[in-house]
DNA sequence: CAGTGGTCTAGACCACCGA
DNA sequence: CGGTGGTCTAGACCACTGC
């Protein structure tokens, strides 16, 4: 049996996880059964049930057991068939990947009116809409192209250097009397305009990844659309699902 | 200042998380500012520090603050900017809108070689790869396609129903003798191919969300590629960032 | 009813940080 | 050095499941 080393630089509640996991993967125990009881996991390994319990919220959140109130803690089954894509803002992602980052801005303009599909979205131009659109690049070379829309109200004069380095979220909260609290994003697979092509350096109608955010108020009005278009060539979203490592 | 109610249904820690949400959303704790120190917030809150902990975690893994050993608990920039994406197998997506589900296999056939992409993946024919591509239909209207390819190696004679239903991992894991432990996937926007869009009912070159799988042993063997290519207009991911509600 | 997971407490020791 | 978060313990009460 596997023993919990009380001394070593990882953690007890860690050092349990890998066993269950071991123990699954290895089919000691198997998916739809129960793992042994909470009270019996720290008997077996001399650790406190809280313990175990932290060694069991992680195992729950990686999705490999769940829990059952009066039943037990169940194996899953597994489910490699699931994926998890996060999106951070572009620079984060860019610098992870070692690339240097760059923004231009290519249009601000003051608008009465919305495009039609943020119309449909429920927003409303109240005292006029301000729009912009930024080029991203990476390595100097073009990535993805971003139009926003927010509603403008009581605006600060606005800095172009601004719109070139802050969050949306930040933009809209500085610049109107909204904050934004809940963000919705949809992303899907769309051919390029011909205005979005020629800045990408693509063909009209080439594949592009097109991700719309709309940002929301606390009482759900929508304050912000961005649509983004990437080029599926140059930025891709990756999920990666594994299991835990022996050590941290 | 609010309190705790020790007698509702919705459990302490989870009624602090929301007082302290409602704090920084309000402005009371500040963007870059520490929280009060975890002893405090049990002071002042009649909770132990457990309990506290407990709280600070569940913020912590919606990303609203993060902790700092030795510094202290700080209110996280607010990041609406992000995306988190979950992509679960089709058919448990499908229910969750109510559609009908439907799988159609096109094609099994097995190969003694791999496609490029595949190959370039480090995958390897080994004894010979087995293809299949199903048709995904919802509410009878095509929606996406997928083509796997599969190590092959003393495979028990194999089904078409089987096929049909069962998620990839699992026939991998029942008819050869590798077990995936790991999976990464890849989401990008392509053309379809004239193949392809013939079944999914578009133009060849229609923008198609594609979704590249793949499976890896535990001694990171890729066993199975999958690619699913799904209409954009009928398919697309939703990602949902927002605060806690009051009520559990 | 006995056994399970869900929550909470009070107290302890540690590693880390900054003055 | 004192204060912070990170971890662990031993014990308690609860709500829920199944017999």
């Amino acid at each position: 049996m596997d023993k919990i080393n009380k001394n070593s630089f990882t953690p007890p509640f860690y050092q349990l996880a890998a066993i269950i996991e071991k123990k699954i993967m290895e089919g000691e125990f198997k998916p739809g059964e129960p793992l042994p009881s909470e009270n019996d996991l720290g008997r077996e390994y001399e650790l406190s049930r809280t313990t175990v319990r932290k060694c069991l919220s992680l195992l729950a959140e990686r999705g490999m057991i769940s829990a059952q109130q009066g039943r037990g803690t169940f194996v899953s089954r597994p489910s490699l068939d699931r994926a998890v894509f996060v999106m951070e803002d572009f620079k984060t992602q860019m610098k992870r990947q070692e690339k240097e980052v760059g923004y231009k801005l290519i249009n601000v303009r003051f608008r009465k009116q919305l495009p039609e599909f943020a119309l449909r979205l429920g927003m409303t131009p109240d005292e006029g809409i301000l729009y912009y659109c930024r080029l991203l690049t990476a390595n100097a070379e073009p990535v993805g192209i971003e139009h926003k829309y927010m509603c403008y109200k009581k605006g600060r004069p606005t800095l172009e250097n601004e719109f070139q380095y802050k969050a949306f979220s930040e933009i809209i909260a500085i610049h109107t009397n909204f904050l934004p609290v809940r963000s919705q994003a949809v992303l899907t697979a769309e051919s390029a305009s011909e205005y979005d092509a020629n800045f990408l350096h693509i063909s009209t109608g080439d594949p592009v990844l097109r991700l719309q955010q709309v940002l929301y108020t606390r009482d759900e009005k929508p304050v912000g659309i961005g649509v983004f278009y990437y080029r599926s060539d140059r930025y891709s979203l990756i999920s990666d699902i594994h299991p835990l490592k022996g050590e941290r």
